[in-house]
DNA sequence: GTTACTGCAAATAGTTTGCACCTAG
DNA sequence: CTAGGTGCAAACTATTTGCAGTAAC
């Protein structure tokens, strides 16, 4: 609600005005709400990652008045447009995070604590390039996961049961 | 039910061999089920792959009589065993294939008719290596999804709306 | 004023669970 | 014989939908 630094400010205005744009061009309506899921979303720490319930009942818990069913439209409008990710991890719920708060990040799962690493490894879209070119499709977004046991001594909630495959 | 090339039946008796093992080394009962489910994923066609109601009603119009139930919890049983492989696309619900029929692939969906096709671009093992070492992580399995536009002119079926995000 | 958007509650879809019965070991 | 597994139906969870009321333009 407060963690407003500079950088982080400048980016929402900028997810606004990409959010305006979008709407005028699209003939919707400027809502309150649209805008409110939006900046709660951009002010998501690094590295967090929400899925829809919990954002809800988060905008609940503070000054908002909202639904279930217009954080649900209010979202998927902002995936549209691309200013809001939406992500499948294996096993989890759909989770969102900003799109144009950092530089593109992949991201790795840990399989034990299940937290959640961001990753950024550039030679991804040579890979894209090359396939693209190879099958005769113009790739426009990926999604890359990796799951892992990190190597921390005690990983602390594992909440995995210990049953390995081999 | 009757394709079956000697290569596919040659993989999918090391996948019998291999459920066999691991059911003993569990000390889990050979269900008939549990193999059918397996025969089942293992006679897909490359470049298919199914969810668990489609898999159901295949099963329950031939010869088998298995429940629902039963489908889920063998499917699970067989993914946690690394004979299938689950996939987690956007926008779809959970598909499997087998996972010893080929070798290591990604997957490419098409944005307009959402086919799935396979590509394999060995470089990606060398970005988990890079980026295990350096986050600290002992990366097991990756997910690498490429979402494109096909450059087949009248690509047959858009299901997708023509509303396009910039 | 008109029409899109919202909130609510009911509906749906996919998956899980509880329990009586069955069967592999 | 006796757990573990199966089938069925009911329960649950995440998401979508229908509709009456509200507000953006």
């Amino acid at each position: 609600m407060s963690m407003s630094k500079p950088v982080m400010k400048e980016i929402l205005q900028r997810a606004k005005n990409i959010l305006d744009e979008y709407l005028n061009d699209q003939n919707l309506r400027k809502t309150a709400e649209r805008y409110s899921v939006l900046e709660e979303l951009y002010y998501l720490p690094q590295d967090e990652h929400i899925d829809v319930e919990t954002l809800f009942l988060r905008m609940r818990n503070k000054e908002y008045t909202i639904s279930r069913a217009t954080v649900y439209n209010s979202i998927d409008l902002l995936v549209e447009c691309g200013l809001v990710v939406k992500h499948n991890f294996k096993d989890k719920n759909a989770l969102y995070e900003p799109a144009l708060t950092y530089e593109h990040h992949d991201h790795l799962v840990c399989n034990n604590c299940l937290k959640i690493k961001e990753f950024l490894d550039p030679s991804i879209e040579e890979i894209k390039k090359r396939v693209g070119k190879s099958v005769g499709s113009e790739i426009k977004h990926h999604s890359l996961v990796f799951y892992g046991d990190c190597t921390i001594e005690n990983c602390e909630n594992l909440k995995r049961k210990e049953v390995v495959s081999s």
